[in-house]
DNA sequence: TTGATTTACTAAAACGATTTACTGTGCCGG
DNA sequence: CCGGCACAGTAAATCGTTTTAGTAAATCAA
C-alpha cells in the first residue's frame, strides 16, 4: 500500500519524470509540453489521486509553504485567537501554520526554533523572549523573514508588530485618574520584555504627569510561572490595602486572578474600587459588574503580520524592515 | 552561509559518510566502531554545532519524531488547554506536536490530513468530525496510529479517548431535578458528532427517568457557526419563556453566549432559574453567582492520549484498539 | 598454517522530488 | 541546401540522510 511516486505516474503516462514535474509545477507552458501531454498526466494524475512528497520536495527546494508560529502559551486566549486568525488568513493565502508554545523558557523557544529550522519553514511569527536573540539573528542572516509580534527585541533588526503599550496603559490610567481615583496600584509580570515595560512606564508616565506620587509599593510584579497560590497570597495582599482604589492589571491572566482574589475576599467592585483589565477575555465581559480592558486589535495585528510575510515571500530582494505600532484600544465598560 | 551537512562533518573527521551516521543514531557500537573515533566525530559535531537535517532524514526513514494534532478550533479554550498539556507530554518523550484547527470543515479537515500525511508525520491525534471518516480510514490502512479523542467516529476501529458525556448530562440534569426545577432546557449544537449526541440523551433520559415531561421546545439546537446575533436572538426567545427554570448548555461557549444574553436581559441566576454549563472555562468560575459545570479531566485526557500513541509508536505490531471513556466531573459551585 | 570469524570501516543505492543541460526533430529564411 | 531556432521532451545530477552489502585486516580455533 506504498503511496505514489512521480515515477509510478511517468511510467503510467509513459513520460519522463521531468515531465510530469514540469506538469505538477505548472511549468508546462513554459516547458513548451504539448497540451495532450498535458491532459493525460493531469488525468492520470486526479484519477490515481497522487499527492507529492513534500518532504522530498522540500529537501530538493529548501522551502515548505509552512509558516512557523512560535507563541507563548496556547492556552492563553490572546495567543489562541490571535492564532486562529493568523491561520486562517495565510490558509487562504496557500500557506499553512503550524505552532508551538515557548511557555517563556529560553531552551524551549531555542528548540522550536531549530525544529522549525530543520522543517524548513518559510517563515517566522515568533511572539519572542530575552535571550533567543542570538537565534532569531541566525535566521536573519539566513535571510528568512522573520516577523516579531505583541514583543519586540529592539536589538535586533527585523520587521515587529505590536500595539501601542505605552499609550494603551498611560490611557487607562488616566482614566482612573479622571475618576478620581489617587492610589492606582499596576499589577504586572517580572518577564523582562519591550511589551510589559512599556505598560509599565505609560502607567508611571501617567501617574507623574498628573502629580501623583509614585511608589513602588503599588507596582507588584508576579514572577511568570509563580504558582497560583503565591500570585494569589500577594494579590490579597495589595487589595486588602486600604488606600489602594484603582487596579491596572498587565496581563488577562493576572487580570482574571485578581477577579478570582477579589471575589475570595469579597471584595466589591465600586465606585472606591476599580480595576482595568489588559487583552480582554470572555470574562471580563461577562464579570459583574463589567471590566474594562485594554484591547489590542487581533484582527488588525494578524492582518498586518499575514501581509509582511506575503510581501517578504513574494519579494525577491530583502524588504526593508518595518516597525508597525497599531493602537490598543481602551475599552470602558459600565 | 549554507547550513553544514553529514558530508562536511565526514570530510572534516577523515572518515566516511556512514561511520558518522552511525555515530549520530547510536549505532556506532553495535556496527563496532572504535572508541577514538566515536570520540573524535561527537567532538566535531559539538564544535561545528552540526544539526543533522531533519527533512533528509524524514525522506529516507519516512517517519519524522512529529505528531499531527488537529482539532476543531484553537481559540476554544477547551482545545486551547487539551493541545497545551499534550504538547507538554509530548515534548517530554522527545515528540513534536503540531496542530491545526478543522473550523468543523470537512474540507480543511481533510487538507490537514494530507498536509500531516505529507509531511510524514509520525501519529494523529484527532478530534473528528461526520464525512472525514474515509480520509481516516487511510491513515489506519497505512499503520498510522490514530486516537481519536472528544469525539468518536463509531463506524472506524481505532482508538478513542473521550469523556462520559451520556453520564455527565444525565447527572447535571439529575441535580436540577433535586433542586426541583421541572422545566429544564438543553441548549446544544447542531454538529453530527457522538460527543454532542450523548450529551443529548443523557438529558433525555434523566428527564424521563424522573417522569418529566420531554419537550423539544425545550432543547434549542443551535447552528455550529451561526453569526453571534441570531444565537443571542434564539437564546433570548428561550430565557423570556416564563416556565423555564434550568438550562444545561452543552458546550462552553454556548454557555459564556447563555450567560452574555442573560446579563443583557438582566434576568438573575437565583433559586428560580439555574444553569449548568460544559468543559469549564475561567469564566463560570469567576461569574456571579459562579456558574456550575461539567468538568472534563483534561489532564487525565491528555495523558492517556499519550500514552495510548507512545504504545502505538514503540511497538512493532499493531496493538488491539482501545476506547477509553474517563468520567466527566459535574462540578456544583455555589 | 589455514579457514572462519570478528573488527573497523566504507561505497553506493535509496528515499522522491526539482532542475539543468541536453537531444533530436521540423521548419524557415536566405 | 544549410544554419539557426523553436518545439517537445528527457537523462542525470542534486538535496542530505540512512542502510545494505560489502571489504580488508586482525584475530582465533584447530
Amino acid at each position: 500500500m506504498k503511496a505514489l511516486s512521480i515515477k509510478d505516474i511517468a511510467l503510467k503516462a509513459n513520460v519522463s519524470i521531468t515531465t510530469v514535474s514540469f506538469i505538477i509545477n505548472g511549468k508546462a507552458k513554459e516547458k513548451s509540453i504539448s497540451d495532450a501531454v498535458i491532459k493525460k498526466v493531469q488525468q492520470i494524475i486526479i484519477d490515481s489521486g497522487y499527492k507529492p512528497n513534500q518532504i522530498a520536495r522540500s529537501l530538493r527546494t529548501g522551502n515548505s509553504n509552512i509558516i512557523g508560529l512560535i507563541i507563548e502559551d496556547i492556552s492563553n486566549s490572546f495567543f489562541s485567537r490571535i492564532a486562529r486568525l493568523i491561520e486562517d488568513k495565510a490558509y487562504k493565502k496557500g500557506y499553512k501554520i503550524i505552532y508551538s508554545s515557548t511557555e517563556n523558557n529560553v531552551e524551549k523557544a531555542q528548540e522550536l526554533i531549530n525544529l522549525f529550522k530543520s522543517r524548513k519553514v518559510d517563515a517566522y511569527i515568533i511572539s519572542p523572549i530575552k535571550g533567543i536573540e542570538e537565534d532569531i539573528q541566525i535566521l536573519l542572516n539566513e535571510n528568512k523573514p522573520v516577523i516579531l509580534f505583541d514583543r519586540n527585541l529592539p536589538e535586533l533588526n527585523t520587521n515587529y508588530v505590536g500595539a501601542n503599550h505605552f499609550v494603551a496603559s498611560y490611557q487607562a490610567v488616566e482614566s482612573f485618574i479622571k475618576q478620581g481615583k489617587r492610589n492606582i496600584a499596576l499589577v504586572t509580570t517580572d518577564i523582562d520584555v519591550q511589551q510589559i515595560v512599556e505598560r509599565y512606564e505609560g502607567y508611571k508616565k501617567a501617574i507623574i504627569d498628573y502629580a501623583l506620587p509614585y511608589s513602588e509599593d503599588l507596582v507588584l510584579k508576579i514572577p511568570f510561572n509563580q504558582k497560583e497560590e503565591s500570585t494569589a497570597k500577594e494579590l490579597k495582599q495589595l487589595f486588602k490595602n486600604k488606600d489602594v482604589d484603582a487596579v491596572l492589571f498587565a496581563t488577562n491572566y493576572l487580570a482574571i486572578s485578581g477577579l478570582k482574589v477579589l471575589k475570595q475576599i469579597d471584595k466589591k467592585l465600586d465606585e472606591n474600587f476599580a480595576v482595568i483589565g489588559y487583552d480582554d477575555h470572555e470574562a471580563f465581559e461577562l464579570h459583574t459588574p463589567s471590566i474594562s480592558t485594554i484591547q489590542q486589535p487581533l484582527e488588525e495585528i494578524a492582518e498586518t503580520i499575514i501581509k509582511l510575510i506575503l510581501n517578504q515571500l513574494s519579494s525577491k530582494t530583502k524588504l526593508p524592515d518595518q516597525q508597525i505600532i497599531i493602537p490598543a484600544k481602551l475599552i470602558l465598560r459600565n
